[in-house]
DNA sequence: GTACTATGTGAGCAATACCTCACATTGACT
DNA sequence: AGTCAATGTGAGGTATTGCTCACATAGTAC
């Protein structure tokens, strides 16, 4: 069919390791030395490469971002899908463990790192593909929620996202012994409590 | 007694309002336009001043970047004490409304301000004076809750304020109806919840 | 008016960033 | 060995930024 047929399939090996290496460089970059710091000629340089390289792989400097972000947020995912793993049959609270630890490990490994791509999602997601892929997790987890009743899977799988990450990404070097536990209560009360608990004197 | 004294109180209105004018336009830009948008010239132009002017006031850039973060914060603290007044008979979930309240409000009025200001607190909270403006917010809160019998009042505070900030700038845009009560609920559930509750099948 | 200080101005410097492009290198196939 | 395309290189163009400093203006006291 193909009537312009390329030859033979072209050696991808090197490129899509030299992107790796574009990308591993950067993650080290943004966890080490912040964003201020993350630029091209930095980046080429931790990675081995010539400048030139990265705009062989990468239309712009955003672009490696965005990358960076589709690979963390592809990360994290599986992460969840591995603990959620044959959580169906357990109870709510113990489910729910499960996925908070998922996620204070995964902030834990790399916590500049995470926090910086959370702030560039934001800023790039306006208009771009970032979306789709961080609206993935969101899908898993309100599936999850689904499974167990909740009213509004969608809305709450978002604030719970939402409740995790501030409270991981704020207390991470202040206190970040019993997180887990601590963040879990908060999910617990948000999904349990009705409308209006707790109005005795 | 002052042996050197200034001959006169020179008059600081003029530069007061330059100051109040610098201030005002950043917060402008940072909100219209954002971080990326933020740089000297603009705020000059915007505040209707010469670029010199703002390195009379400030010794440099992020000089008033962390002016643009203690204002904020002060004010802050401010709803929350004007939310606190009078609500120490109240049960506590309706305490808990009128705090959170005042928070969404807060985040509301100016919410991709409140954001960058939240981020740049971070940056710029290394080892500067940001953190004794900010800490002075958390302390209020740790009174509250250290009033109504919480174990940990201080961990406490920083969970339910991370907590709250989380989900207001994650549902902001997305979800903000009933957002309040949304985020009380899972302070709620923070607070009330004992360590290891609804453990049966 | 004169003197003096406080306040305001903005052209331009030094530094840095992103990115291009003409060129070098590599490696498969003949 | 020779050919060709894929891949890699990095000096430098272009643009922007934070900031300085020599100067102008305004206001007060005499």
């Amino acid at each position: 069919m193909t009537a312009i047929a390329p030859r033979k399939p072209p050696r991808q090996n090197r490129s899509q390791q030299t992107v790796t290496d574009i990308l591993e460089a950067a993650a080290h970059i943004l966890e080490d030395r912040g964003l201020a710091k993350f630029n091209t000629n930095a980046v080429a340089e931790r990675a081995g490469v010539s400048i030139g390289s990265i705009y062989q792989y990468f239309p712009g400097k955003d672009a490696v971002m965005v990358a960076l972000v589709r690979r963390e947020a592809l990360r994290f995912e599986r992460d969840l899908e591995v603990a959620l793993a044959g959580a169906e049959s357990l109870p709510l609270e113990a489910a729910l463990t499960r996925l908070v630890r998922a996620a204070v490990d995964h902030q834990s490994a790399q916590p500049n790192l995470a926090r910086i791509l959370d702030i560039e999602e934001r800023r790039l997601g306006i208009g771009t593909e970032v979306e789709a892929t961080t609206q993935g997790t969101a899908a898993r987890l309100a599936a999850f929620l689904d499974q167990r009743g909740v009213t509004d899977p969608a809305i709450a799988a978002l604030d719970l996202a939402n409740m995790a990450r501030g409270m991981i990404d704020g207390a991470l070097d202040a206190d970040p012994a019993d997180l887990t536990r601590r963040i879990v209560r908060a999910a617990l009360g948000y999904l349990t409590l009705g409308s209006q608990a707790a109005g005795g004197p």
